[in-house]
DNA sequence: ATCTCCACGTA
DNA sequence: CGTACGTGGAGATA
């Protein structure tokens, strides 16, 4: 086609001006959607598959969003022959008839377009391509860029500066963006040049053969030394070789090829670019059509990119920040900050970890912009005092953002701090569990669209009160006044997400509980972890020459990759799972090579792995015992997806305890003085039973009241048995499957794990679901409601996202649905031992005992028991974790007491 | 100095 | 080809 050769005029204007067209091939992309995601896992609860209309309208959304275009068509081709099938008859000839699940689909496409108030266009003798090559054309003369959308490669010949376009790769995830230099890089010809290396190489879904054996590199080459097709044409007695003759045979066909491919760009159209501009919605229509298609995740995707229209304000947060007298604090407070019900913002800076920390400064600030800044360390007596009275005021309500470090360090200086009724960091950590971080600028930006900033003042910056040039406390009062602001925000999300009771009732409270076992720490016995350390290494050093002896010569037994050297390039031994880089040697592999070679270096590397494992855990100790004794862990109540705590520096919930020289380790965490002895109190099963709860299913919950064994029962279930027939092997068996099945175990992965043939595991997963079909039911209902949703929910309603569920991709959709059959069941136990640890920790309080909680390791707690109150203490404890939530298999606890953690052990 | 990979500890 | 974490060493990269 011509291309359009740009005016002084339309050259001179930038795209914003002259608009962005975006055009898309309707029957094209669908098709791709269609081949790219399974039916299976898209069609409605009555059978409309909707995976082409998913697919097709994700992509449309994808690039709404990315590209933001101002005009907006699809097209589409009509059934009827076109202008090519006159030219040549078998054109597109021994194409398959398009599948009924797909031609079901373009009526629903045509809804979905519709609704968005995009226009279709279609026209009877042309395809696809030649009305969009027509609009792009036009769009070009009219100063426009244009971006094409389309499976078909053809479109690359309409590829210039002012039209790019998107080709789908990878199913329908990802869009791949052809510029002249891409089509020229990807082809080795620019892009005026296609339509002629297309013809020379051909197209087999048009049913248009090219030359045999001659591929992309071979026409390119030709089109670059001749210039462009008519030249290699002249030229073609000159060429050499199979290709030469083959081109000089098939001739006529190359001619015609490109004749046929050409895109017409004068298609009679009702419509110009200019009509094309995107307009307003419907969004009564997308509801009703979205809940029909049953497409929520789709819809909330919709919402977000064209409500993200609204143009971004670029102001920062107005503050007008008063430097106070000496003893002027506690009037500015009353009057700002006291009165009942009006929140307001609080932000500190300082240092803090290891349950103790430093305040350095701490801002104010109102809704009206009023605020404050003060240095704790430079208040006099009555300042210091007024602050920590209204610090520790629980009605006088304070929106701060992540509040568990500014606890600590103002604890430090004898500060409480109450009445936070909103911590934005942990409320974006309850609307978006997924993230990482929780960053105050970023949470700004994206719910506020505002700069974390001051508002630039129209005339400067006000030096009145003498501290304008104070940036650093003009910043902090910033901070203030947004996170309030971002506060209301976040309580309406939380709102909409149905998190609001979450976060007030559980997670806001449970920081400072958090904040109390950091400051609390535990004792440690450092003479023994010094023992112990010394000990390990000596066997360590053992073990190293053992291996090296018995391989010939030293090397790192630290270094998989050195390992991976001596065992199967020196020794020769079978090549186990692959890796990213090579070959595991991770011990499940060592151990199954034990099995095929006695080879003694396989054991020393065992024991060394072990052995050095230790050590290591316990040398991090070591230097971790603060001046008092203890160890205070981090614990981090925003990083875990499905709701669990976290624990860093160091972690205390991966203390060894599966093998005797593990439990040492815990002989190193003891009674601190002036208590009794440790107490550990952990729920018993607490997944299962949640499942039993969850899934309703009635043989399973009574395997759990009637008070045998749990696996013993299921498993006599399964196999028909009478439960003192059932052996320890069965049991495992039993066991390995009941725990499985909330990971989202595979019949593979129960084979592998259990030493059988995966059709045996098969077997045995059916005989399982026969007896407890409710927990299949319940399973295949989690993922199918979270793929509608968009998130699964615990027995709280903490949402877990995935997204993934509609991937494209294998693995990653079956890496969301086990993710989705665990959310529900791992942040559930996670609700209710947060449930607990506030119950218990309220009725310590209530009944004034000294005894206090240390540790919480996911479904275990650990105390501090005071002088003479272990049994008030048991009584109280296995009370409040019993009672925490009520389950259909209900909550039982264990515990046990001693001097030490491993001695507290049961 | 900082990142990625591997391996491995816990629930 | 079973979920959720954090840590440390090696080795590569800057």
């Amino acid at each position: 086609m011509e291309t359009t050769a740009p005016t002084p005029d339309n050259a001179d204007r930038g795209a914003g001006e002259g608009g962005r067209l975006l055009l898309l091939d309707g029957h094209s992309l669908a098709y791709r959607a269609f081949f790219a995601l399974p039916v299976e896992n898209f069609s409605t609860t009555d059978g409309q598959p909707t995976n082409a209309v998913y697919g097709f309208t994700s992509m449309l959304i994808n690039v709404l969003r990315d590209e933001q275009p101002t005009h907006v068509a699809v097209a589409f081709d009509r059934s009827e022959p076109t202008f090519r099938h006159e030219q040549y008859a078998d054109y597109k000839a021994g194409r398959a008839k398009a599948p009924d699940e797909f031609r079901s689909q373009v009526s629903l496409i045509f809804e979905v377009l519709d609704a968005l108030r995009i226009p279709r266009l279609s026209v009877p003798g042309y395809e696809a391509d030649d009305i969009i090559a027509t609009l792009a054309s036009q769009a070009s003369a009219q100063g426009m860029q244009t971006l094409v959308v389309t499976g078909d490669r053809d479109a690359f010949q309409l590829v210039n500066e002012h039209v790019t376009v998107l080709y789908p790769v990878r199913g329908v995830s990802e869009l791949v963006r052809y510029d002249p230099a891409k089509v020229a890089e990807k082809y080795g010809v620019p892009p005026e040049r296609y339509r002629e290396l297309a013809a020379l190489v051909g197209e087999t879904s048009d049913n248009l053969p090219g030359v045999p054996g001659v591929g992309p590199k071979t026409a390119a080459k030709w089109l670059t030394q001749y210039g462009d097709l008519d030249g290699l044409v002249r030229n073609a007695d000159k060429l050499k070789g199979k290709a030469g003759a083959a081109l000089r045979e098939h001739l006529p066909q190359v001619l015609r090829n490109h004749q046929i491919n050409k895109l017409d760009c004068a298609v009679p159209l009702e419509v110009g670019p200019a009509q094309l501009r995107l307009g307003q919605w419907d969004r009564e229509e997308i509801h009703t059509l979205f809940d029909t298609l049953q497409f929520r995740v789709l819809r909330e995707r919709l919402y977000a990119t064209l409500s993200a229209v609204e143009p971004e304000a670029e102001e920062g947060f107005a503050v007008e920040l008063t430097r106070l007298e000496p003893g002027a604090l506690a009037a500015w407070l009353a009057e700002h900050a006291g009165r009942a019900g009006e929140r307001v913002g609080l932000a500190v800076t300082g240092r803090w970890g290891r349950g103790t920390g430093e305040v350095d400064a701490l801002a104010v600030a109102t809704a009206s912009g009023a605020a404050v800044y003060v240095e704790p360390a430079e208040l006099g007596e009555a300042d210091e005092r007024a602050l920590a009275e209204w610090l520790a005021d629980p009605h006088r309500p304070k929106a701060i953002h992540d509040a568990k470090g500014p606890m600590l360090a103002l604890a430090a200086r004898g500060m409480t701090l109450a009445g936070v009724t909103s911590d934005t960091a942990l409320a974006a950590y309850l609307a978006l569990p997924g993230q990482r971080t929780f960053d105050l600028g970023d949470l700004v930006l994206r719910y506020l669209h505002k700069e974390l900033r001051e508002h630039a003042e129209p005339g400067g910056q006000l030096t009145i009160d003498g501290i304008a040039d104070d940036d650093a406390a003009r910043e902090l009062a910033v901070r203030a006044r947004a996170v309030l602001e971002l506060a209301e925000a976040l309580d309406r999300d939380l709102e909409r997400r149905g998190a609001a009771r979450l976060l007030h009732e559980v997670e806001l409270p449970l920081t400072g509980v958090l904040a109390a076992m950091e400051r609390a720490g535990i004792a440690v016995d450092v003479d023994h972890f010094i023992q112990l350390s010394a000990s390990l290494g000596g066997q360590a050093k053992d073990t190293e020459q053992q291996a090296h002896a018995a391989v010939g010569h030293e090397f790192n037994l630290g270094s998989p990759k050195q390992v991976q050297q001596v065992l199967f390039e020196e020794l020769g031994l079978p090549k186990t799972k692959r890796t990213k880089t090579g070959y595991t040697t991770d011990s499940e592999a060592l151990n199954s090579l034990r099995a095929k070679s006695d080879h003694p270096v396989l054991e020393h590397i065992l024991r060394w792995r072990e052995v050095a494992k230790l050590k290591s855990i316990v040398d991090s100790l070591i230097p971790m015992a603060a001046e008092d004794g203890r160890i205070h862990t981090t614990f981090n109540q925003m990083v875990a997806a499905t709701g669990r705590l976290s624990s860093t520096d160091p972690n205390l919930q991966n203390i060894p305890i599966r093998t005797a020289e593990g439990r040492q380790i815990r002989e190193g965490f003891v009674v601190g003085e002036g208590y009794e002895c440790l107490l550990t109190a952990d729920y018993s099963q607490i997944e299962l039973r949640i499942m039993a709860h969850l899934s309703g299913d009635e043989a399973l919950i009574e395997a759990f009241t009637s008070g045998a064994d749990f696996h013993t029962i299921t498993a006599s279930r399964v196999f028909g048995l009478p439960p003192e027939q059932i052996d320890g092997e069965l049991r495992a068996r039993i066991k390995a499957m009941n725990y499985g099945l909330a990971y989202g175990l595979s019949p593979f992965g129960l084979a592998s794990q259990l030493g059988i043939t995966p059709d045996e595991a098969r077997v045995l997963m059916e005989e399982y679901f026969q007896q407890f079909g409710g927990v299949r039911d319940y399973l295949q209902g989690v993922v199918r409601r979270a793929r509608q949703d968009g998130y699964t929910e615990t027995i709280l309603g903490r949402r877990r996202y995935l997204p993934d569920l509609t991937s494209d991709n294998r693995q990653r959709r079956e890496m969301a649905e086990r993710m989705a059959l665990n959310a529900p069941i791992q942040g559930s136990a996670a609700d209710i031992i947060k449930v607990a640890s506030l119950r218990v920790d309220r009725a310590l309080r209530e009944r004034g005992l000294a005894s206090r909680m240390l540790l919480q390791v996911h479904d275990e707690l650990v105390f501090e028991v005071a002088p003479g109150e272990l049994e008030e203490l048991k009584e109280l404890v296995r009370e409040q974790m019993t009672g925490a939530y009520e389950l259909r298999a209900p909550l039982e606890v264990a515990m046990g007491t001693g001097r030490t953690w491993q001695q507290a052990g049961h």
